[in-house]
DNA sequence: TGTACATCAGTGAACGCGCGTTCACTGATGTAC
DNA sequence: TGTACATCAGTGAACGCGCGTTCACTGATGTAC
């Protein structure tokens, strides 16, 4: 047991691996407080680190939960691109196959996905977080441009342009509204499990969107 | 100007109208910090009373929050009725016009829309916030009802269901979306405007949305 | 291979801040007779 | 119509708390010669 209030004592100077092992509790505290909830103090304390050793690597919280969020898009980017190949040849498969990697994503790793989307606890000025970002949005258009016969060269239609969003909107709201418990509420008693919204749901769900 | 710091002097000893000031006031903070930014001392502070004065009626920072949230339902619902009358006997236009009087919501008040799904800052144990809440659930299940031909003694098909859910995603994630800043993020440069997202984008994401 | 020294990573005490809440209080209002 | 008194609404000083940040510091590491 990991308790909340211990304070693991080093017994190096140096820890080793203070950075990673930072970044690593930023979500762990999120997990448990909410993105809000975050403090510098206590992701020191979890470490066994003093409050003032997290400044040396990222200046302040905002640099640390950035990085944090980039790796999450980083993360995003990949298992769409591989939801995507899976996908094949059928434009529908390869949109509903994002479709669930997105909801899928945000199941697994609720702590980053919240923050990925708090830009005001990002650090607007680290060109890192918007590239990762701009790479996730990148193999969504791109299956949206597969889909309606749009090149890369060219802009995409002001209905492609709004199948992307109807697209990025379902997936996107219906992470929220399970993060947020408004699927577990509304079925009270019957508990659902993430298996089932993933597998059973969402596929029916984004049968109801009319791709060309 | 109303500036920040600004502390008005009453001049009775009773402020005659607190209860209902602070429900405003809170809004406002909201909509300046943020959610997790609220504070009942800045909430007294910006109505000249003392840090105190608050506790007498809502107890505490939920107990506020909770009443701004079921306010906001409250109005959800009320417009969200609006807008299925609207669509007469066309179930797909009752649809999107739920559909656009729920961002329309989100925008016009996005302080108690993102309050109104953060249960975290809500008194659990008020039931006056979960019959309100309910209700406007309550709108866009009749609608579904409708459209899937289900009278109100039956529960949902799974397909009506899995169109429930994916209308109210798509409006949810694109209320999220747009108030995240995603959107403009998105077209940087053309600056978008509410009425562009409301009345030609929303429609034609809707477009995309199949129903019976 | 050894040594001097610069740089790096972390210490821990201290600071000032704004917060929620408590407390004994007081001014205003409403009501019983 | 007057008065006594209970209740209600707000005061303002005080408390303890956890926070981010600063500071002079020190132990460990890496590098030039």
């Amino acid at each position: 047991m990991t308790a909340g209030g211990r304070r693991p004592r080093r017994r190096t100077y140096h820890h080793g691996d203070l950075r990673q092992e930072l970044l690593r509790v930023a979500e762990e505290i999120i997990l448990e407080r909410g993105v809000d909830g975050f403090t510098l103090r206590e992701a020191a304390r979890r470490l066994g680190v003093s409050p003032a050793a997290p400044a040396h690597h990222f200046g302040d919280a905002r640099g640390l939960l950035t990085e944090v969020a980039a790796e999450g898009f980083r993360e995003l980017a990949q298992e769409l691109t591989a939801a995507d190949k899976s996908g094949g040849s059928d434009l529908t498969a390869r949109l509903h196959a994002q479709g669930a990697a997105y909801v899928r994503f945000a199941l697994k790793r609720p702590a980053r996905f919240q923050l990925m989307f708090r830009h005001d606890k990002h650090d607007t000025a680290n060109p890192e977080f918007k590239d990762v970002a701009r790479q996730a949005y990148g193999v969504l258009e791109n299956a949206i441009r597969a889909a309606t016969r749009t090149a890369a060269d060219e802009s995409l239609t002001p209905d492609g342009y709004a199948l992307l969003l109807a697209h990025w909107s379902i997936v996107h709201g219906f992470a929220h509204l399970v993060l947020g418990g408004e699927i577990s509420a509304m079925k009270a008693g019957s508990d659902v499990t993430d298996e089932a919204l993933l597998d059973s749901l969402l596929p029916q769900m984004l049968k109801h969107l009319r791709i060309p």
